[in-house]
This record gives structure tokens, sequence and C-alpha cells, in this order.
DNA sequence: CAAGGCAGCCAAAGCGCTTTGGAAGTCTCT
DNA sequence: AGAGACTTCCAAAGCGCTTTGGCTGCCTTG
């Protein structure tokens, strides 16, 4: 059942039937009511090909995944795929994934854009001065970024939640408790958020005239081996620190790991706290002691990336708008008073 | 720059242009050579819309999501995707995620298949019996199956791993070891997977006259915390088990802190086999005891079924051709005899 | 040398929608 | 009553590709 045979149907040209479903005004109220009813009975759906051939909109939006032998999907990826995926099931927004070598995505990008084969797109980790954005943003396509970058000489609309604020606090809680020499096992240094975050821990240091030692902050892919190894090395040397701040939960498994190895306990010899996206298959209370996190739901973030995007699409939302969402930090049994 | 324009410059029609680039036989080599290098020279990429609306063949392939509030993608999706992407990216092939009301995926398969949205599909998970899996196979559009499932009366493509062979020889290898009482923690009892690896388990045992007891046997959906429970439940009965066989490494991390909870150690008290579908971030043999596991490449699997969905699109590949790949099992420190 | 075959090209008809540029018909106002 | 302004609808022209059906001109073949 298409256009034709719908219009034809009803005695109606194609025009009027094709306005009165897409809602245009100059249509009587009286025509669209038989047009819709008809469309509906018959089963009619417009063919979004041909629909994208003649607008250029494809009711999809993208997603320029890096891969390569070498390359991991980050697991929290899934998480926000689901927030999105509840948006975007509401409103049958198809989110459309494509490979690209990780070492060369703005052929992707470009392909992509040129092809109009999506609406808008969301890019995720995005470093200082990132070149994805950078291009996004001259393609002239929609976009919204997860997460932000620096360095630019334009805004751009993003969604981040509050990385400094949130290891500031979770910092100057262990100040608080006593603790002088605190460590941080951080993301990928090279990513923005990673960045923030040990500004924040900076910030909160500096504010009672103490520092983040060299040796004590290391930049690490989130595997549990890494938080591991990490904490290792972090508690292995002559003034181990007595605080770690983690950046995500499945190093914290390391770290708790590497706390056991050396026959020291969580909090009594060291106080830890992870940074919490809220996976349903691995929770801060459930770890043997239970983990103080800052937390903030990568999921909720998906949904909310997906509805901005619409309103993108739709038009509702324009220009360089950026949000920042605040961190919880939840107290757990991981942290306490500094050992004297 | 488009067709029109391009057989244009080369004062030939469009129908011989559109015929050398796409590979007919019916045009002079000479004259293909030419439009070839026209082609480069000016960067022509044909429409896709257009190719679209013309062939009704998308260049994409599709998986239907299942969301929900209540609904958590599994996170060895990620993974999988990884090696979808590996071959995608080399094909120039997008996948396209249609999220989806979990209660009602059948909607939305029949929205991409009408739609010609995509030019085949896989599904993962299927289930015995599973609705989808008829579903598909009667609305014609390729598809391969990651997984099995059973209790149909026709063939169709499927690649698989062999669970029931890998628990098979997990259950041979700890009978072996004189262990009499073992335990099984499962995924959802009602995927086919589940069901397999549970048959394979009570194949080993009833090949030594043992049994698996109603209450050593738990099918959970495959988080930390419920391998946690599941864990303790078992180990505190009156004759707890000595060896468990457990399907994710996720929830054998649960397993092994319900064990420390308890007092206990693993291999003196118990032993224990996990599924390990190989993750980048979280690997057995950095477990506070290395972990035996049955290894799959869930990653290589991804890899494979992308292969195999392009081989079916291009008619390469035809027929229920189903494929199964043997698991090893590896032997680490966390299986030993049987305590006495 | 006529008939037949074939290689090589073309014009035009789709694919199914949106949108432009009217054209009727109806109202309002002077 | 006639001009102007709406309202409501339509025919046809895209969007950019593929594919059908056919037309040339050249080469074989008997």
């Amino acid at each position: 059942m298409n256009l034709k045979q719908l219009s034809h149907m009803l005695s109606l040209s194609q025009t009027t039937v094709s306005r009165a479903l897409n809602g245009y005004p100059e249509v009587n109220e009286e025509t669209r009511r038989r047009v819709m009813d008809a469309a509906k009975r018959h089963g009619y759906r417009p063919n979004p090909s041909a629909r994208r051939l003649a607008t250029g909109k494809s009711g999809m939006i993208g997603y320029v995944l890096p891969t390569g032998a070498a390359v991991d999907i980050d697991p929290h990826f899934v998480e926000f795929l689901s927030g999105l995926g509840d948006y975007a099931r509401a409103h049958e927004l198809d989110l459309v994934l494509s490979p690209a070598d990780a070492d060369d995505e703005e052929t992707t990008y470009r392909r992509i854009v040129a092809n109009r084969q999506v609406d808008a797109v969301y890019l995720s980790s995005p470093r200082p001065a990132d070149k994805r954005l950078a291009l996004v943003n001259t393609l002239g396509i929609p976009f919204i970024v997860h997460g932000r970058s620096e360095g630019f000489d334009f805004d751009y609309p993003y969604l981040d939640i509050d990385n400094e604020g949130a290891f500031h606090e979770a910092a100057r809680l262990l100040i608080q408790l006593g603790h002088k020499r605190l460590a941080l096992i951080n993301g990928n240094e090279r990513e923005t958020f990673a960045i923030h975050r040990e500004r924040g821990m900076r910030r909160a240091l500096a504010a009672s005239g103490l520092t983040l030692g060299e040796r004590h902050i290391r930049s690490v892919t989130m595997t549990e081996e890494n938080g591991h190894r990490a904490a290792r090395r972090l508690l292995e040397e002559a003034e181990p620190p007595t605080a770690i701040v983690c950046s995500s939960l499945i190093m914290a498994l390391g770290v708790v790991r590497a706390v056991r190895d050396l026959g020291l306990t969580i909090p009594g010899d060291l106080s830890l706290v992870a940074h919490d996206d809220v996976f349903p298959w691995l929770r801060p209370e459930n770890f043997p002691v239970p983990l103080s996190t800052t937390r903030s739901s990568i999921r909720l973030a998906g949904a909310r990336v997906a509805e901005r995007l619409a309103a993108r699409i739709s038009g509702l939302e324009e220009g360089p708008r950026g949000e920042v969402w605040p961190v919880d930090l939840v107290v757990r049994g991981s942290v306490a008073g500094a050992p004297v």
C-alpha cells in the first residue's frame, strides 16, 4: 500500500494525502480525518526510503564506533545505550552504528554526513581540542557531545557530569577525615573527563595546602588488571597513600584485590572512593567492604542525549547549550579516618 | 556530484555510467575505465538514499535491541559488537540498532522488514521455540542467529559455541578430581545456552552415576550480586557442593566473594570453573585465585556473524547452515581434588 | 549477400515520497 | 456586484539512482 494507491481510493491527490498525514495546515480537518482514518485502516506506512530521498531526513541518529583489533569498546557504552534506547524506542528513532578505523574516524564522519545517513550524531569520550568535534561542527550536522572538550573558540551542545566537582568532593571528604597522602587512579589522561577529575582533586588538596605527587597519580585504561597494578605500585611505595580515589568500579575491583594481596584492609589501612556509572551487574554496595562512590547514572545520560538529539532534529533545541549534571557522593564503609 | 552530472561530463548516458560503476558486463572495458577514472577523480559517490529507493537494498545490517526500564543490556553485547564492527568497518557495512519494547519485539521486526531498513538481521540470546526466530524466518529477511534455538521443524542459519560440550568437559574434569557434589550457577534458564550447559553437566554426572540435585542448580541473571547470593545459598546448605561451575565471569566475582564471606578457600574447600567470554576488562587469570574457565571469544563470534551476514546478503551463503565452535577448557588454580 | 547474433550504448520508466506553483471555489468587504 | 483574500485541493516536477526494452552498427555464418 503506497501513497498513490491510498490517494486513489480516497479520490484525492497524493499531495493532499501527504499533507494531511504530515500535519500541514492547508487541508480541511474533515478531509484530514478521512485520510488519517483510511491510512490507519489500511495500515499505510510511508516508505522511509522514498521519504529520505525526497526530504533528506532519515529518522535515525548516528554514532561512529571506533574499532580495531587493539580497540576495546568501553563497557559503559552498553549502559548508555540502554538509556538511549529507552527514549529512542518511544519515538521510533533508530541508532546507526558506523564502525570506523579508530585512527581515522574522519572519513566515516564525512561519509555519513555526505550520505545523509543520519539526522544527528553524538560523540562520546571527547578529548581537549577533539578533532571529531571540530569536524562535526563544521560539517553542520546536528550533534551533541556526551562529555566535554576544551580549548575551542566556539561553543557546542553537550551533556556532561560534574566530574571536577565530584572528585573535588570526594577528595575533600578524605582530607576532612585526616588523610594527607591521597592518590588518584584515573582513566585515560587524554580524555577530558580524566583531566577534570584530576583538576577537582588537586583543587581540594590545594585548599588544604596539600598536593598530588607525580607518583600518586596513574592514568590507565579502565580494566580490573590495570586497577590492580596501579594500586600495587602505589601501595608498595615508601610512603604509600592512605586514600585512593579511583575512576571506575571495574578498576576498584583490582584495587581491592591489590589491598588483599598486600595483607592490608579497607578502610583500616586504606580508604577508597570510586566513581560509579551505575551498572546493573556490579554494585558498589556489594563490594567486600561497601564502596563509597561518586555516582551518576550513565543510563539516564543516554536517555537525555537521545531526547536532546530528537529535539535538535525537530528544531526544538538550538544553539550551543551545555548541560552539566551534579554527581552524588555516596558514603559507604570504604572510607574512614586516616590511620595514625 | 551526481550521476547525471558525471554522465554529462563523460558524454555518456546515466545507464552506461551506472552500469560501468556497478560492474555490469555490457560495457566496454575501455569505457569502464574512463568512467571509473572520472568517478574517482571527482569523488563521485552514489547517493545511498536514491540507490535504496531503486534497489531496496540498504547496505546495513540490523539488530533489534530489547529495551525498557527493567531491561538491562547484556554487557557481553559490547564485546560482540567489537567483533562485528571489526568486520563491518572493512566492508562499509553499518549496523542499525532498533530499540524495541522488550515485551513486543515483533512489531519492530515487522517494521524494519516492511521498511526494508536493513538487508539482514541477527538475533541473539535465543530461547527454545523462540518467536522472533519463527517470525524472522517467515518474513524472509536474511538472518543469522547467534546461539541456537530448539523445537522448530525447520532449520536455520546460526553460529553457536558448544555450550553443552564445554560444560560437559568442565564437569568431567571436576568429577575426575573426585568431586561428587557439583553445583551449577547458570544464566537465565529460559535461554538455550543455559539449557545446553545444564545438559552438558548432567551428562557428565550421569556418566559417573551422579546427579545434579534440584537445590544444586541456580538460574539467575548474570550479575555479581546474583552470583554471590546463589553461591551463599549453595554453600550454606547441609551438604554443600565441593565444586561449582558458573556461567559467567561476572557471577564468578560474586562466588569468590561469597566463599570469602564464609571463611572458605578456593580451591581448598571449593573448586570453581566459570565460562569466560573473554572481556578485556576482566580476566580470569587475575582472579585472587586464577580461575579455570571454559573459554570462547565472543568478539570473534561477532566478526564471524558479520562475515556470514555479508555473505548472505550478497548471495554467497545460502540455506540453513549451522556452525558450532568448540570451547577451550583452560585449567588454572581454582580447581583441585575434592576435600576429604 | 541476407540473416542472425552480439557487443555497446541510450531513452525513459520506474522506485514512492515531498513540495512548488498554481487553480478553483468560498468569503469578506466596499 | 466585483475585487481581494483565504481556504482547499491538484498536477507535475523533483530527489538520484537502477533497470527495462530497444536501437545501432559490426561481425559471423551459410
